[in-house]
DNA sequence: GCATTAAAGGACT
DNA sequence: AGTCCTTTAATGC
């Protein structure tokens, strides 16, 4: 595949110029990953930040029982890793590819001389930290007061919200997600999501096949918040 | 109200 | 064919 249009494909290197990118595409390197690769963990220190051309990515944490707690989700355009200068992700956090996908490493400098370059792209990862950060609020709270079918439906309004595509009153979730995924994401059981999700098809709150919710109902059903 | 366990059916490659 | 994913039911906190 040919690596300038992979890179002109990143939301965040969007309204770069062709030169920008021609820039980048020399100094760094881009892998293909395939699918369930673990390719950051607490053991296996990159010191380097990724840059997800194409694919998905999860980010999770693993508990002292061996529960995973998934912690976000990644899709095209998004960076993730560590240097000893900053970190955009924990350090004791693992990232494993959800689909195949093409990664590409960057250096600290690199990172650092690019955000410089492009002040635009540094206050768009303001926005998308802040954005993450809104998100982990409402989730924190509502896995301490709310029941997994109000998690369910907060959780596919976050996703819609940021991969979606919204047609009237039904937008898409926009990633690829099992129903562990989803527990993961809630601090719930798969068995348990399978049966809300069997409810809430049933009320006609989400479709699946593919996955899609009503954003409207669910707003008016269960007072659900906007991501 | 939900996790856990178990057991079985369905889907993906 | 074999692995991964989903469903259903029973049990107990």
């Amino acid at each position: 595949m040919d690596k300038l249009r992979l890179l002109s494909q990143i939301n965040l290197l969007d309204e770069l110029p062709e030169e920008e990118l021609k820039k980048i595409d020399e100094v760094t390197l881009t892998a293909p990953i395939k699918k369930g690769t673990i390719i950051l963990s607490p053991t296996q220190h990159m010191r380097s930040l990724f840059f997800l051309k194409k694919g998905q990515v999860r980010l999770f944490k693993v508990s002292s029982t061996g529960k995973e707690f998934t912690v976000d989700l990644l899709s095209e355009g998004n960076v993730f890793g560590e240097t000893s200068s900053f970190s955009l992700t924990e350090s004791d956090i693992y990232a494993e590819t959800m689909v195949d996908s093409f990664v590409c490493t960057l250096t600290k400098e690199q990172f650092e001389e690019f955000l410089r370059q492009n002040p635009d792209i540094s206050l768009k990862l303001i926005t998308i930290l802040t954005s993450k950060l809104k998100e982990m609020y409402q989730i924190t709270e509502s896995i301490a007061y709310k029941d997994v079918k109000y998690r369910i439906l907060l959780l596919f309004m976050q996703l819609s919200n940021r991969f979606g595509v919204r047609s009237g009153e039904w937008q898409t979730v926009g990633v690829k997600i099992t129903q562990y995924d989803i527990a993961s994401m809630i601090g719930s059981s798969r068995e348990t999501v399978s049966l809300f999700l069997g409810v809430l098809e049933k009320e006609q709150v989400i479709t699946r096949k593919p996955l899609k919710i009503n954003t409207v109902l669910a707003k008016e059903l269960y007072e659900v918040e906007e991501g």
